[in-house]
DNA sequence: CATGAATGAGTCTTCATTCAT
DNA sequence: AATGAATGAAGACTCATTCAT
């Protein structure tokens, strides 16, 4: 009667939770949703969720950790690129994408709410310092090869591409005029415009 | 005789209110903070907060109706500006002041969060109503003097320079390096490289 | 300027606030009823209210004290009456004339409900005891004279009597189809059936 | 398998509660007995109560439904009999019985002046009419066979048996001299003078 | 492994009462 | 006397989490 654990089954299992809740926590928030929810959503028992997460920030951190670790394979697939803007302006359209999810935006402003949480606000830093450390090259190689302006540091330049895909990202969730396909081409348009010398 | 309300004094009190709000908000989101964190930060005792707003939802609608508030006075004193491409940035300006305080950017990330409560998203929706009738004309104004771009619509060019305005705002919350004041400069030239020919 | 105290005055406005209180706590009974919502009936600030009563419990008690007093007066202006069935048919005939406010059968139920407070169950006690102190002297002389049956105690007959009275008043409190004067003629009768020999 | 629910042991608990409720409400009247007050008298956590019945109000609709079937049982299990007026006679007795349990009388006391909830009002309204309708046609059977008085209605009759009747309850919550045993005589003596020609 | 019954700390809110004006 | 602003204890209810089955 050997019941082995089946790693494939258990992680299946884990990905329906966080997919549940995705859907929950971009409909009604972090401290909106419910455990309870989750496990409707997920069609399981509230005893099961906590099988697979200890406790209901972990799971967020898990999604966290998951989109992180996502952008990181992102980059580390181009590390062999040869045009450095071309990266960029591919990270762009990687994100509108996403957004397509129309889930993913709403996401976005539900975990950008929870404060105070030490561990959150890590989570978040380190997601921001991944996107960073992964564009902060390519915009400076940029830079080195005259594709893009040079009188601000390349840091600073990363910190604003940051500030239009964020505001893009806030908008999107905000306004249903506001399509991340129908804004796609001034989306980069716009990054253009900012980068250029 | 026996009038006992000073209305002077129920106005402060209302705004001590406000203020502790304005601050726990910022540092713990809505739904993190509680009434009693309010009142301790108020230093009033739970029953005087009740006095005041009848429910912790109207204290944040009563917030957010101020800054709709402000927001139209603002674009109300400029009704008879003649630059508008100046109006356009003045309202850049004004912003990044506006946003020196440095709760301002946490409790707009904290507000932005609140999801599933008609009477906030109806609210939100009247500020950001009352902020694109403010800027849209001085931008179609902007347009008609040949001030900037004509091939998006007056309507697509406000979008993005709320674009631009909501990811500064979310930049300067989440990243201590950069300052409302620091890159004040910057905003300004990004908003005019989106926005000319 | 001497503000002498007008005790006319200040016995209206007591009955101003009782009548208020009256009112409240047939429609909405004694725990739903607040002293805000007595105020407001009243016209008056809750401070006034509390110059008035030390608690919203003594106003209960006042008024309680005020309606054992009128049967206590009721039965001593029939001290000299001749004929002792009349006198029982008597107070009947007034019960059912006061159950004509239709707030007194809805203030019945409401203090009926005020439980477990040791002061209001003695003053309810009270009132039982003057009625039946002054109902049962005239059910035993209504025996001695052989108007009524003997088989009972004078003490029974009282109880029994009140028991249809109650359970009288009670309907009409619930039955919008049993009036008080509609079914005057009938209590009449069930009260003679019950005592007849 | 992993089928936790043991529904006979989910239903015991429930009844501990609802009995626990009984008591407490009795005691102190519905609006006098606080949620806590009934955890601790049924041995439960506060969690728990709520495990069992969403609301407070839910609780009281619940013994209230409970209250109803047995009426509605009670009378159909009588739907054959031969006597109409034993039939009545019988419910006296019935009722009597139930308030044996010392409780009962407080608990109708405090029930009955639950106002301004419309769920209970509705509630006691169908208590009502159940005990109505099962009732009135075998009074009406029993006019036809000549057992009662036809100058009243069969509707005017029945709501004077329920005058004496919830009177009769009303009086031994009251008056502790008066007990449901001592009166049962008594009770059928009074109804029959009632209902006689 | 999976379940859901049980828990109690914590939440928002109400309200009788006090007191300075 | 009259007022209403201020108070805090108490109440109904929610929810993340634990644990026996």
């Amino acid at each position: 009667m050997a019941r082995t654990i089946d790693p494939a089954k258990h992680e299946a299992r884990r990905l329906v939770i966080i997919d549940a809740a995705l859907t929950c926590f971009a409909a009604t928030g972090y401290a909106g949703t419910s455990t309870a929810a989750i496990c409707r959503q997920a069609g399981i028992g509230s005893g099961t969720f906590f099988h697979y997460f200890p406790t209901k920030q972990s799971l967020l951190l898990a999604i966290l950790a998951y989109g992180t670790e996502e952008t990181r394979d992102w980059f580390a697939a181009r590390a062999d690129d040869e045009d450095p803007l071309a990266v960029v302006v591919a990270y762009l359209d990687h994100t509108a994408e996403e957004m397509s999810d129309p889930r993913m935006a709403g996401f976005v402003r539900a975990v950008s709410a929870v404060m105070g949480e030490p561990d959150v606000e890590a989570a978040l830093a380190l997601d921001t310092r991944v996107l960073e450390d992964g564009l902060e090259p390519w915009i400076a190689r940029a830079q080195a090869a005259g594709q893009v302006r040079t009188d601000l540091s390349a840091r600073d330049l990363t910190a604003w591409m940051l500030v239009v895909l964020d505001g893009f990202l806030g908008r999107v969730a905000v306004d249903t005029d506001f399509t991340a396909e129908g804004q796609r081409d001034t989306l980069r348009d716009v990054v253009r415009r900012v980068l250029s010398r």
